[in-house]
DNA sequence: TTTTCTATTGACAATGATTTTCATTTTCAG
DNA sequence: CTGAAAATGAAAATCATTGTCAATAGAAAA
């Protein structure tokens, strides 16, 4: 998985003239191995631990390449900074966000999906992707 | 419908020992009475061509009394900037964004909403608020 | 009306995430 | 190897939003 992840941003770069660097690899490993929903600076602390010269602007701008490429998936969930998850572009899931302690709980559910499709057709609106975002108290916090 | 909101303004600001000021009903009043979706820039700008010293932070002020207030939500869209629009928490509805002219469409569908709400108890999840968003191209820019 | 207390305001500085700049280093095709 | 083009990191620049603060205005009491 990790592997195939890799070779798509190899091959995104390739046909873009552009090149798989040291940096960028560990990057893209750090992303891809870890826990999703990482904000940029998460990433950075981490592949710091590894190779401690690594700058903030490089993390920026690889994790814009690997958007670019399909890979990643920006959102900001209303805490001031940008996070990002894998994107496998096959599967696709939303979320539910705890607003006390900040988890993240991903879901996928195939009747709303087709029924936003229905509504969007209504509209004559060809959707090319979604955002669902439930905001509450998860079971933890309730308890 | 208007009256009705600057009342619940007015209301609000009571409850909590805060002053309407001059001010205040003319940035909430040019908020109600314009279109919708309106980034803080604009409605700067608008209540400027009407009293032209007033300032951005008193924008932000109010816009943030009015969140407050349960009148006004607050979104991103993804530009770079929060757009509000009126809340009038009976009827609540999600959007349909065109990547292409930056149209927004409103639209309103219970049986998501049921569903949501289903998918929620599956997670033991108390929903207090959520956010849908279906982009793409819609249906002017398609043609 | 006048006083007095407190909220409000606007100009401007500060913040903080993200981007850009730029001089230096790295990559890779020839 | 070599040299052109891309990439990097450090620091400066952006830009929406928030905080500061001295000056002003509103409301209640006198």
């Amino acid at each position: 998985m990790l592997k195939k992840m890799l070779d798509q941003f190899q091959n995104y770069l390739s046909s873009k003239g552009l090149r798989m660097t040291g940096q960028r690899e560990l990057i893209a490993r750090t992303f891809f191995e870890n826990q999703r929903h990482m904000s940029t600076e998460e990433l950075h602390h981490r592949v710091q631990k590894i190779s401690s010269q690594v700058g903030y602007a490089t993390v920026y701008r690889t994790l814009k390449l690997l958007s670019d490429a399909g890979l990643a998936a920006g959102r900001s969930f209303g805490d001031g900074f940008t996070r990002y998850e894998p994107d496998n572009q096959i599967e696709h899931h939303d979320h539910l966000i705890c607003t006390r302690c900040g988890a993240i709980i991903e879901f996928e559910n195939d009747r709303i999906e087709s029924l936003q499709k229905s509504v969007a057709g209504q509209y004559r609106f060809e959707v090319t992707h979604h955002v669902m975002e439930l905001y509450g108290i998860c079971s933890k916090c309730r308890s």
